[in-house]
DNA sequence: CTGTTAGCGCCTTCAA
DNA sequence: TTGAAGGCGCTAACAG
């Protein structure tokens, strides 16, 4: 009953692209020995036949490098664009032990700040003429079963910006699949890595707060699984000791905006007043401001300073504008999809670890400079 | 020179979670007859040899339904886990023509509405065991090259919340590769889709500025050729029109925050001044928003009512609270897997198209009851 | 440069 | 219930 446009227009199932083109000889073969493609996808051999030629001379006519004959590639081309013919990834991958495609394994898609990696870690792959397998993994997620799903699509390689146990890292070296972690780094396993000095960037922000005199801190932690999140904690509470304040406040937050705002509230619950509260991520920072404006009156930097962490998008909107460290995320990016390009091509590649500075934002949300 | 760990403890490549639980095992085979698997990944053939099978009794085994005797299912299930056997996805698809993949393709990644969108997405498939093969189709990209890819990797189907021509939405007929649109609509082709109702929605937006007394309305729309951004303002628009309204200052936007303030700005230009502003997307209205406090000095909603539409995440943040229609994201990524899995069991499902409602969000961004 | 020949790892009839 | 055999579509030597 059901029948497909392309019955209706007595088209080959693939030659939408010549369909035109065609026409004229489609007519011509009409009557004498026609071209007739199966309605299954066509596959080199149904090319080989048309062309002429054997069925590896069209697999090399379509690889990178295969020897062929001008005229025969011709032909070939001819016959294969006329049928519609595309060779099959999945046979490809097969055969050749390379899928050309990459796992990204990714957790906390909603938090505002991985879009923008996601987006630019595609495009990237996608101009290297790779596929993107994408394993979003929630705090719930089961991610053994996830790395199951790897193994078995025999993925070339994986960047992980997600919680990996060492375990769990050497499983990638026993399977021979290459790994670079995004913004992690491992426990004692080796691995390659790309992060933003976290360190660096919070004790550049903390040493801005205390040259402008700021002294009672709160501080608006991670969770204690976040491996940036903590880098970012430890590095705020040495700078902090080094300039002889102990006991600094501290809470956490699980990177969300509300949890920003409760942040503060606690922060605030201890310590009646608090001249500087530095939050790990820019997400808490904005939530903090919020609540510290409309829950507690505060001027924001007057009477309270707040900062951040990333350079995420909202954290420079009007109502906002965090003071923060911006992540490069356009070269961290990019390091990551090289490093991994480079594991695929040559296994013996070792461990490396690439940090990136981050760029501080001078923002609005902080005095930076004494009060004169 | 180099030692993988592997060789190092002396255990096969896959054994990781048996390692302890065998190690007796592998002792005791040490000096008779040693289960040597191969460096390479084990096949369904290792398995068959080592447990005295044949290979078509390991497919079965680890086949949905295949008949097999429980005595000789346990002792592949044991030769499997020892060895690390996982079922190749290659080979798989490849034979079976079903790959449980399905592919995602979406623009505009960074648009804070599709995170939530691509996460829900992912999360259901990978709760029905289908994998996704992610596509970013920036506003520069190939997308017949993209396509070209989907046949390429056989995926069972395709979610598309991106821009599509009708030529290209026969193609997936012509392929017969099951489709589903995301908040989006053919011009004449046939596709199923899930969408919000942006009309529905927009005229509740505009009834209830009408209702509060506002006369003077400008729209932000968004680019020409985005099915969702010119449903929402023509329906505005229409709207405007039945009570009366001509003329109503349209400007464009690109969905940005920064389009929003912008288009703002262009407005005000146009018109000195306005009752209320019509964002086609909450990001822009929180662009204008800050606009309109920052630069023109306004009080929103006393001075100036703006709306948006999403209900995206930054558009509850205390500082905006806009005003807004919320789409139920939840059902609608739910309905869009289960029409795609409904298609790719069932080939002969036709064309069917899902409108859901939106949520009205009273916000703070809009004055909607009448000046006492 | 070209064709022949093996597989890649698995599913699926078909007999036994 | 089991095993043997034939592909799925392609790449990669290897001869000619």
């Amino acid at each position: 009953m059901q029948m497909s446009p392309v019955e209706v227009i007595g088209a080959c199932l693939f030659c939408a692209r010549e369909r035109v083109g065609s026409s004229a000889v489609t007519q011509g073969n009409m009557m004498s020995e026609e071209i007739k493609p199966p309605m299954r996808r066509p596959t080199s051999y149904d090319v080989a036949r048309e062309a002429g030629v054997s069925q590896s001379a069209v697999s090399r006519c379509f690889a990178p490098g295969g020897s062929i004959a001008p005229k025969t590639r011709a032909r070939i081309v001819k016959v294969a664009t006329q049928l519609g013919y595309r060779p099959n990834a999945l046979a490809q991958g097969l055969i050749s032990g390379r899928t050309k495609i990459v796992a990204l394994l990714i957790s906390n898609l909603t938090n505002l700040y991985y879009p923008e990696v996601l987006a630019e870690l595609t495009r990237r792959l996608t101009e290297r003429d790779t596929r993107v397998l994408l394993f979003s993994l929630g705090a719930e997620s089961d991610v053994d079963g996830v790395l199951d799903q790897v193994w078995r699509h025999s993925v070339d390689g994986v960047i992980c910006a997600a919680r990996l146990s060492d375990e769990q890292i050497l499983l990638f070296a026993e399977h021979r699949v290459p790994l670079v972690l995004y913004n992690r780094m491992p426990d004692t396993a080796q691995a390659a890595s790309v992060c933003c000095d976290s360190a660096a960037g919070e004790r550049e922000l903390v040493e801005k707060l205390l040259a402008a005199g700021h002294r009672r801190f709160g501080i608006i932690a991670g969770p204690d699984d976040s491996y940036v999140g903590e880098e970012r904690r430890r590095a705020a509470l040495a700078r902090l000791a080094d300039a002889g304040l102990q006991d600094v406040a501290v809470v956490r937050g699980d990177f969300s905006y509300e949890s920003g705002g409760a942040g503060l509230r606690a922060l605030l619950d201890k310590e009646k007043t608090l001249d500087a509260v530095i939050a790990v991520s820019d997400l808490m920072a904005i939530g903090a401001i919020d609540t510290a404006r409309d829950v507690f009156d505060l001027r924001i930097p007057h009477d309270m300073s707040i900062v951040g962490f990333d350079g995420s998008g909202p954290a420079s909107w009007t109502s906002y504008q965090v003071t923060s460290i911006q992540q490069p995320v356009a070269r961290m990016t990019k390091a990551a999809v090289m490093m991994l390009i480079e594991r695929i091509e040559d296994d013996s590649a070792t461990a490396e670890r690439r940090l990136f500075a981050g760029k501080f934002i001078a923002g609005k949300s902080a005095r930076i400079t004494p009060r004169f």
